[in-house]
DNA sequence: GAGCTTCTTTATCGATCGATCGAATTCGTC
DNA sequence: GACGAATTCGATCGATCGATAAAGAAGCTC
């Protein structure tokens, strides 16, 4: 008896399967964060990758599959991003000195700015009660929430920064950092350029500023 | 020739047709927050309404104008909840007081904090380009935006508060104080409550703190 | 209360939605 | 190069979309 026996036959991947895979996630991505999930048609996203619309049901299992691949792909790139900007100790703790948390900030605005898309859909599913929201919440969000307010009440304990609560601090920093990218359609209109490198370097020294003070 | 002759009939309107009109415009208001324009149907908004779903097409000529009437409809209730916090001089430029400015934050936060549909609905349209996007910035964001970043630059002339051009005040500020609403149903995942009175005080000051800097 | 207007309701149109099926095609392996 | 699995493609299903037409009910004026 080979090992070949007892199991299943094994399936031979094909190389151009994978190439449609990541052309339909990255297509998800683009149309899931414009127009949201119930907008978003699974014959837009497959014009969109040059594929046909049956095959978003044959690489996933469905759409809302094919949504929670792409959150995924999305937050993996972001990990990309950020790196290691904010390290944490031996007890899990986070190492939060001031000038940690300074990197921190300046990458997580560099990283927002690269990836508009994440915090257009976390904005677009955040908004209603939804499996989707729940899901995303326990998988992608609330790690990282509990690593920033952790960060945030450490460093706060040593003084040298405003007393703010952590979770107003979260969703300060959050939503400061990002709508600029979020709603850059409406900033260009107002003769704003969010991707700018210039506007992005200044949008991270001005929160910088703003969260840690004047020290 | 009487008066009637060269107009038109004059048309009745009945008390029963304001009040369908209304109730459709506070359903469309949910319905579009929480589900994006795409993703509202005109059948969700009518049973919110407890009325028919081609009440709608009677009472506005289409979606999209019913879409118009809904955000005209909550700006108006954002100019009753702002009041006259930031008052313009006679020449037409802000009075920008340090004071006033604070209080200016803090009467935005709040706000924001009772009004989540509006914000909810901004990020839903100025996440991809639109006719309505266009329509929107025109109508209401635009004004808004010279009339903020006006009283800042006015303001940061006399160097009282930190250098921040701004266009990245603008949307840090816009952002830092309308995500947790935005994000309600994910804050209360993450066992945060932004409606209680004590997130919604704490985060005001908050944003004082962080924007005026600790004078 | 007769008569006309305003508003509501029911029924239905063509278009598009996500999903599925089966045939056609391509690829890897022997 | 022949066989079988993996993938792509064309067609179509029932459901739902926004919009419209026409009938029915209610309100106002005289």
């Amino acid at each position: 008896m080979t090992t070949s026996d007892a199991l299943a036959a094994p399936r031979r991947r094909q190389a151009r399967a994978d190439s449609t895979r990541l052309a339909l996630l990255d297509a998800a991505v683009q149309e899931f964060a414009a127009h949201g999930f119930d907008g978003a048609s699974t014959r837009a996203i497959a014009a969109r990758a040059a594929t046909h619309q049956p095959q978003i049901n044959y690489h996933f299992e469905s759409k809302e599959a094919l949504w929670r691949a792409a959150v995924d792909h999305l937050f993996s790139k972001l990990d990309a991003l950020l790196g290691e900007v904010m390290p944490q100790g031996p007890d899990d703790r986070p190492v939060a000195s001031r000038e940690v948390f300074a990197a921190t900030i300046r990458a997580f605005v560099r990283a927002v700015a690269r990836l508009p898309e994440l915090n257009r859909i976390m904005v677009q599913e955040a908004t209603a009660d939804s499996p989707r929201l729940a899901w995303i919440v326990e998988r992608h969000t609330r790690p990282r929430f509990a690593l920033l307010t952790g960060a945030w009440r450490t460093l706060r304990e040593t003084g040298s920064v405003p007393g703010i609560d952590e979770t107003v601090l979260y969703y300060s920093m959050v939503g400061a950092a990002s709508l600029a990218y979020v709603n850059a359609a409406e900033a260009r209109l107002l003769g704003v350029d969010p991707i700018s490198d210039a506007f992005v370097e200044a949008h991270g020294e001005a929160l910088v500023t703003m969260i840690l003070g004047p020290d």
